[in-house]
DNA sequence: TCGGTTTACGAAATCGGTTTCGTTTCGAGT
DNA sequence: ACTCGAAACGAAACCGATTTCGTAAACCGA
């Protein structure tokens, strides 16, 4: 029977409903908290079909709902999985929230999100705060410069990296094909008749994602045998936006091809075009990584390399369960996964940036 | 002393720690559980600047932080704020995600986020599986089709709505000042020699965000005196398109002034206009609400209202606080706080889209 | 019909903190 | 010196589930 202090007052007001307890269910079903607990966790301990309807129509006529914070106290596990984002301005954080968030909850798992906005300080503090919190796994779109904190992580509890890995690699990832989405930009420019190519970066993003890039970006060069760079923007200056600018005068007409290393680049990229005219100038093609909405409206759309958010999502999910599922079930040391690194392909959107 | 099963091989492998209990904290500084308890919280019961010292030390030294779950099950409060987003797509959530991140850090809560994905289905799974989960406060950007629900869930913890109301109104709300911004928006298509205006809206969209702009906008008409209406597009399809495109030839050089009601309505706007050409029609003037970036590069810039995203979101996680204070600090059911209505102004960022 | 094995279920320990309540100690006032 | 109130702290109950272990009943083959 509910107790005193909970029971409150459902006599004559008919307002506040007593906080039902696990007891009580046992008490009002008849049988022990033990099975009840057996009833909702379904446990291979079967009940009689009679027993579990009892149990079940008292659940559902008292609306009962167990309370979370004692389950993982004892079981200690709390389904919820930790997610740190680094940048959430970028579409491409936001479809991952919305793929992780969906995957989790197919599997009953709630996120605690955080997110660092590129500072390493608050990214070590959020993975600090989401491990206190008692989550039972950790996804990382690192901004950096947390290296060693992330590896003592997944140390401690299984920990997936989104996107960007960390320096020694000993941390599963899952990312895109970057490489094949940069052979994939190539080909549509080289296809549009681009005869030289660059890439353009900005001077602060010295991520393993960029340097992937640049480095697929001169294979597929010289694999091709085609003329390019890799252009660096200064940060936020005119400079950059100064130093593409020459490089287009330098090359219009001439059949250049312009590649932004992200979205964030592709729109600096703009609004330097957006000087020269509200169409590319002639000969100039350009192609960007990251499918944000505006890409089918600018220059009347840009070609574009996609990539598959709510694959990586799922499959992000997916291993961490895997690594939760052996954490829980394995009792010694043994039986550790290894660490694996998950590509996820990606397509290009072509589209009339590199139409001939 | 820890637990044999919990002490494992620190001996010669030296690997794995301990987990410490707050009794294997309290044995070594030589105090009770309760006084190490008083020390985390630091609870009005002062302690003797030396045993505050001893218990620091120890808990310095062993690097021993307290299981959520634990404390949780006591004190029946988590640090934990749900969030349930409509769509994460649009930047304002994702610039709300971040702020709020932000100010729940600042004091000390985490965020379990859900996405609806304006699914009035999934925001009412979100709804229960977050409250389940024990969270502490619920901020929700409500997508519709929820409100007895969200109104029967602030019955029972704190809620504020982020943005969007509920139909009758009885839980707090957070949002901006539309009727300004409509009015400046006016202000600003006005000025730049508007003389019939047009606020566009799409026929999905019946949530009380457009309703609250549609009412502003036709009253700001009738203050003036202008001519203009609300023009609805249907949805994804063409029709709306083609009228648009009929709206502009019938009134293109004759001084039209077009609102887009969201970020969203913005993007259909600006491709319907890509096929007149990359550049506005002469004599056609347009804003829009929602800063995307993009805004800064369309059209040479598009004169926008932007939200102030920050105080908005400082502000739910303040008014959620209050609540949960006087949740877990008042003992009867009196002592509740009146429903609010919050309105944080926003700005008018004036560029080349209405420029004389 | 009888040992042996499974199945259904209950009693009680347990998770690791917090909180209440009571006791001791300390300092101040007279 | 004695009382009194406040401050410092400890013992033990408590939060509400899960889990282990034990037992009685049911089942089953010989």
């Amino acid at each position: 029977m509910p107790k005193m202090a909970q029971i409150a007052d459902n006599w004559e007001t008919g307002c506040v409903m007593a906080q039902m307890r696990i007891k009580d269910i046992a008490a009002e079903a008849g049988v022990s908290p033990a099975t009840v607990s057996r009833y909702l966790n379904n446990r291979p301990g079967q009940m009689t079909e009679e027993t579990r309807a009892r149990i079940a129509a008292v659940i559902e006529r008292t609306g009962y709902r167990p309370r979370a914070a004692a389950r993982n106290l004892r079981s200690s596990r709390t389904n919820l999985i930790g997610v740190i984002l680094a940048d959430i301005a970028n579409p491409f954080s936001s479809a991952m929230l919305e793929g992780l968030s969906a995957s989790a909850a197919a599997r009953g798992c709630s996120l605690m999100t955080a997110i660092s906005g590129n500072d390493p300080a608050k990214e070590a503090e959020s993975l600090t705060r989401l491990i206190d919190a008692g989550v039972d796994g950790l996804v990382v779109n690192t901004c950096g410069g947390n290296d060693e904190a992330i590896a003592a992580a997944a140390g401690r509890l299984p920990v997936v990296l989104l996107d960007r890995n960390v320096a020694d690699g000993g941390v599963d990832l899952v990312t895109s094909n970057n490489r094949e989405l940069v052979a994939g930009l190539v080909d549509a420019l080289a296809a549009a008749g681009s005869e030289r190519l660059c890439l353009l970066t900005e001077a602060s993003d010295d991520s393993p994602v960029r340097r992937e890039r640049a480095e697929a970006f001169a294979d597929e060069l010289s694999r091709r045998d085609l003329a390019g760079e890799v252009v660096t923007l200064a940060d936020g200056g005119a400079t950059g936006v100064g130093r593409l600018d020459k490089t287009i005068r330098d090359y219009a007409g001439k059949r250049l091809g312009l590649i932004a290393v992200n979205g964030l680049v592709f729109l600096r990229l703009t609004e330097a075009l957006a000087q020269l005219g509200p169409s590319l100038p002639v000969g100039l093609k350009i192609a960007t990584f990251d499918d944000y909405p505006w890409n089918h409206v600018l220059f009347g759309g840009v070609t574009t390399a996609a990539q598959d958010t709510l694959t990586i999502a799922e499959r992000v999910v997916e291993r961490l369960s895997e690594r939760i599922d052996v954490v829980t079930t394995t009792v010694g040391e043994a039986a550790k996964l290894a660490p694996k690194r998950i590509e996820i392909p990606g397509h290009i959107e072509h589209r009339a940036s590199t139409s001939r």
